[in-house]
DNA sequence: CGTTCGTCCTAGAACGTTCTAGGGCACATC
DNA sequence: GATGTGCCCTAGAACGTTCTAGGACGAACG
């Protein structure tokens, strides 16, 4: 038993006092940087190993004045935030900074998760999806800068790294129409972000092709979806439909099967975020995929430029969607 | 600008400063802990307000030797996984302990996320579902208590909470033979957390039924599901299906009906995990819950116990689980 | 009047790192 | 032989907290 205590974790010192030099000189090895022999590099490594030292986070980060760390708040329910989260640690480790993970669930809303992270010295916030209003986020980016995923903000003090919803349902619509389409119909994702610009983007496609728009209400889940597809089994069947995710087209698909209605024979059907979900062999729906690679390394970039005072162009950064066709869409039926 | 730093982040000193009294007795106040006249409290409040003072947690965590912080790893893909998260971010605020979250994502393996945790001054790791060897967390429970959540682990040194899974599937099989099934299926995990103790649950409990146990290969997700649903339908149909979890389930669900087949008029099917998608109106799977609070309270309780040194009766805790019957589950047809 | 005891407060030392200055020392240069 | 000039290395001061010892002051007690 070590005389000053039972398990107490190793330190630099204990290393240092092992391998015979000073603590100043096991933290240059440990950091990799230039200052130290080969030969006292590799005695210090194996002291280190011995003892198991591991580094303490905490004390490193206070002495250094900058703590590479980034903030990220997330929703612990979405699939997709999982995604992004996992491109962000991708995008982090490569420019040499860590996350930290502050997760929003139903008991434990965003500016609890917020406040949790100011006190953990992030450097920065990348805030995927974010419910809170835009003043709270502006306030927010007046002490450390923010960045916004996948939704857009209107502040002048954020930043924003969005797909282009509005081109993303575009693309879906279009292709409808080149199957030869001519009665789309939209179910909306109501407030949820990014529905306002999917919303955009349908009724500009269809008035481009001359058609009429048609708007239901839906909302961000499959019970939404649902309710939708009741909503469209009271009238006549339009013969496609684009949804605002994949999951209310999950729900949407699931009533108009059960009700008899076979897709895509009489309905073709689009989602959105091209989910796992979506590329079920059993689902097999085609949707809209953002690009999470390059969203999640922008928004690491676009914080760090902040931070390094880089001058900023534009404000917003918007990454071109894509169009995963699969089998829920399909020429209509000639009939009527 | 201050004569510091354009925007340095104000500290204790800046506070006491302000407030014309010493950096020990603003800690005192911040705390909230006895040594302040209510006057004083007030006054030192009042300037932290003004300057928008923020504790830093690196710095408190460094000098406190216990850091009130659990190291929580979780699979950034799994649904469960976020119920569970949820429920620790609550279990563990009722105690004063705070959340470190490391997510495990397709490019980040286990070994990575608990690095990074061990470097935080975690008292305790909560490990969910984890796919790392006995040995491999064996070693790690030697540096610092280890609980382990939603799986078994054969190892004197690991503390274990989970649910009792052989206990669910038996639910799930008992509640289909008194409806009145005597050929009943079980899709298993393979190699998945849980899926032996599942298996061995539907073997137990078709054979005190003096029935015979029949296993078809699955896994976690849909498309296994979907694979083990067109194994099924190249022979005769079982009158009903036990299957290893939610996700699964509704895979396979999706083959069954797109074949023509009904639930429940064919085919009952139960799923596992009552998630999220189970409940959907659109879906109403009928599925065996975890009890999602009391494993998160139990498995923040435990490691407590552990740092506080309190003698643990048994090393692994294991919650009852609770069957929820919904509409994929009915009596067989009466033909045959 | 001297002691004892609270209450409120402060000085200064931790905590485990990194960073800033600089000290030796060998080797080359004048 | 003096002077640089590298390269290794170390002492000691940060970083922003909390914690340990008290100090000052008034009130209560002998």
């Amino acid at each position: 038993m070590a005389p000053t205590g039972p398990d107490r974790r190793p330190t630099l010192a204990d290393v240092a006092a092992r391998a015979g030099v000073s603590t100043a000189l096991v933290s240059i090895v440990m950091r990799d940087v230039p200052g130290a022999s080969a030969a006292t590099r590799e005695r210090v490594r194996r002291a280190a190993e011995e003892i198991g030292y591991r580094p303490d986070n905490r004390a490193r980060l206070l002495r250094s004045s900058r703590s590479r760390l980034l903030g990220v708040v997330f929703g612990v329910q979405h699939a997709f935030h999982g995604d992004l989260v996992s491109g962000l640690y991708a995008a982090a480790e490569r420019v040499g900074y860590e996350l930290t993970l502050s997760a929003v669930t139903p008991e434990r809303d965003e500016l609890r998760a917020v406040a949790g992270l100011l006190q953990d010295r992030c450097e920065a916030l990348i805030i995927l999806g974010p419910q809170s209003g835009t003043t709270a986020l502006a306030d927010l980016a007046a002490r450390l800068p923010v960045v916004v995923v996948a939704r857009s903000v209107r502040s002048a003090a954020v930043d924003v790294v969005r797909t282009a919803d509005d081109e993303g349902v575009q693309l879906a619509v279009d292709h409808l129409v080149a199957l030869g389409h001519r009665d789309v119909v939209h179910v909306d994702g109501g407030r949820a972000p990014g529905a306002a610009e999917r919303r955009r983007g349908y009724r500009d496609a269809v008035r481009r092709h001359c058609l009429t728009p048609r708007i239901l209400p839906g909302g961000l889940t499959e019970d939404d979806g649902a309710a939708a597809a009741r909503a469209l089994l009271a009238g006549p069947l339009p013969s496609a439909v684009t949804v605002f995710n994949d999951r209310c087209a999950l729900g949407l698909l699931d009533v108009l099967r059960r009700a008899g209605r076979t897709v895509p024979g009489e309905v073709s059907v689009t989602g959105y975020d091209d989910s796992r979900i979506a590329r079920l062999a059993s689902v097999d729906l085609t949707s809209v995929a953002q690009d999470v690679e390059q969203l999640t390394t922008l928004a690491v970039r676009r914080a760090l430029d902040r931070l390094d005072g880089v001058p900023v162009r534009q404000r917003e950064q918007v990454v071109p969607p894509r169009l995963v066709v699969r089998s829920t869409t399909a020429p209509p039926r000639r009939e009527r």
